[in-house]
DNA sequence: TAGAGGATTGAT
DNA sequence: TCAATCCTCTAC
């Protein structure tokens, strides 16, 4: 599932959400698993958030953050093995106007360098929660990117403190030198 | 049914 | 460093 991560890099993540198409490359994720603490499913928590994370592979997990931010996730594992890919940041690529308006700024810079920034510029909210990725308001795309080993940068993942050592996994990726990655 | 806390962000 | 803000989960 660290390997689905890795492959997210370079990717797009396409939305249509209110006839809207905009779109952007993948340029940081991070991977979370029962197995470990960091995850909303850890153990096989099986809840009634947590249960489109036991769904196969190709679902969006979208939930709230905070009360403020929804974060995008896809569903990277088999059936009742909830596990899944947070995209944390991507490289504006279609509809910079309406992200533009969505985010109400006039500048594209720094818009969806971060998981709670992404969904709102992207139109994503939890309407889109169990989503397949295979219908039309939200897919990935593969446009033959190839992003080499030596450009994925693995570091440990960011805001799970509380998930004691599990928070110490080198889980978050990220594209080397690429300026949309969100910050911290 | 009440209380605590969170895969964040932007302002101070 | 801290508040905003509300859904989710746990315990009573």
């Amino acid at each position: 599932m660290q390997r689905v991560a890795k492959d997210l890099l370079g990717k797009v993540l396409v939305t249509r959400v209110n006839k809207s198409l905009t779109s952007g490359i993948i340029v940081e994720t991070e991977a979370y698993s029962f197995r470990e603490r960091g995850c909303h499913a850890y153990d096989y928590l099986r809840t009634a958030r947590t249960e489109i994370m036991f769904l196969p592979g190709g679902h969006a997990y979208v939930y709230l953050c905070y009360g403020i931010h929804q974060l995008f996730n896809v569903v990277t594992n088999k059936v009742d093995k909830p596990e899944a890919v947070l995209i944390r940041a991507l490289q504006p690529m279609i509809g910079e106007e309406m992200m533009m308006k969505r985010m109400a700024v006039e500048k594209l810079t720094r818009i969806t360098s971060g998981p709670g920034k992404l969904t709102k510029a992207l139109g994503i909210d939890r309407k889109l929660n169990g989503n397949s990725l295979l219908n039309d308001e939200v897919w990935i795309e593969d446009i033959g990117t190839k992003i080499v080993k030596k450009d994925i940068v693995a570091t440990t993942r960011i805001g799970i403190d509380y998930a004691g050592e599990d928070a110490e996994l080198p889980w978050r990726y990220y594209i080397k030198g690429n300026p949309w990655i969100s910050k911290a």
